[in-house]
DNA sequence: GAAAATGATTAAAC
DNA sequence: GTTTAATCATTTTC
């Protein structure tokens, strides 16, 4: 502790010789003449600032203030704020990275687009549940499920919205708070306004990456909700027994070739009343059905049989009513009996 | 509650 | 583009 005034004297001496602007400092600031006595007045405020966190906190706070006041304070303060920025301030503002405005731009315009943040509900929000029940495909019920993936979604808003505003005001309380504390310290230890500002952004840059992670966790949210509601497996619904038969009508009279036109598969759902699907012209619910009954029944053709026969008895019915009015044929295909070992069947029954 | 049935999805082949 | 074959996920049946 001996060393301290010392070394004050020192470094003052230094800061004379080696920092250029220390002289036009203390000329522009003091106006001083005496030399020697520049440097004793130096050293001398120096020392005291270097004591100050020895004494008790009274005779600081005197200090503190004598300090302040004294006539070479604001010359040193400049000084040693330009010193600190020469050096330290500027190696570390020379490693500071760019922030990733990429991603937090991406995250924003997501959930600006799906309604999550923004104006207020009824754009995004809207839309995509809209386009969700529309691509499910879904008739009677889809109304609840519709509501209660709005509610989510609005639980999701809610969330983001009050933590977004919780991390928006700790930031601004944070930052208030370091400003004052700098401000404050300044009038001890040199702190440039510069400096302060660098502060300042570090703190935001730490709370918009926290505010990144909000973001993130909250489109992981929505992209779960919604693929919960896209997706068409789970709320896969039974045909009902009407439009079963229709199909299973069509699939058995036409065993030889069992594959409906674009034109058969619209007027099967057409008669079947399924909606049409989304992804083109074709109705999917009907190739998908027809897809899997013939994979199904090419796999077990013996288990099918009872239905073949009941539909191919029940076509040859009606073919023989339509016959015995006279009037001509109204399908495009001669049905089969189910008797028959179609051309289709042919295909794979002899391997 | 397990098994069967069934609609949807997928990759690969055409 | 469609179809097949395998598979998944759900619903229905027992």
């Amino acid at each position: 502790m001996d060393d301290q005034p010392r070394l004050m004297h020192a470094h003052a001496a230094v800061g004379m010789s080696g920092h250029p602007g220390l002289s036009q400092h203390i000329q522009d600031n003091t106006g001083a003449t005496d030399g020697d006595g520049r440097k004793q007045d130096i050293g001398d405020i120096l020392q005291q600032i270097m004591t100050i966190t020895d004494q008790s906190l009274d005779e600081a706070q005197a200090r503190k203030h004598a300090l302040n006041c004294h006539r070479m304070k604001p010359a040193l303060f400049n000084v040693l704020c330009d010193v600190k920025e020469k050096t330290v301030l500027s190696i570390r503002g020379a490693q500071e990275e760019e922030s990733p405005d990429a991603q937090l731009m991406r995250l924003d315009n997501m959930l600006l687009a799906e309604g999550v943040s923004g104006p207020e509900k009824g754009g995004g929000a809207a839309a995509a549940a809209a386009a969700a029940a529309a691509s499910a495909g879904v008739g009677a019920d889809n109304a609840t499920e519709h509501s209660d993936y709005r509610a989510k979604l609005t639980q999701i808003r809610q969330i983001y919205h009050t933590e977004l505003e919780k991390y928006e005001q700790a930031c601004n309380e944070f930052t208030t708070h370091v400003m004052n504390l700098l401000r404050e310290q300044s009038r001890t230890r040199p702190i440039s306004p510069k400096e302060i500002e660098r502060m300042v952004n570090i703190i935001h840059r730490k709370f918009s990456s926290i505010q990144m992670q909000l973001k993130q966790s909250t489109c992981e949210a929505f992209m779960i909700l919604r693929s919960r509601f896209l997706d068409a497996r789970r709320k896969r619904r039974n045909f009902n027994k009407q439009a079963t038969e229709i199909l299973n009508e069509y699939f058995y009279s036409h065993l030889s070739n069992p594959y409906p036109s674009e034109e058969a598969k619209e007027e099967l759902a057409k008669k079947c009343s399924i909606t049409m699907s989304q992804h083109g012209t074709t109705c999917l619910l009907v190739s998908n059905w027809f897809g899997n009954k013939r994979i199904r029944y090419k796999k077990n053709i013996g288990k099918f049989q009872e239905e073949a026969n009941i539909y191919a008895a029940r076509t040859a019915v009606s073919a023989a009513s339509v016959s015995a009015h006279g009037s001509q044929t109204n399908s495009p295909s001669t049905p089969n009996s189910a008797a028959d070992v179609t051309l289709w069947e042919m295909s794979f029954v002899s391997k």
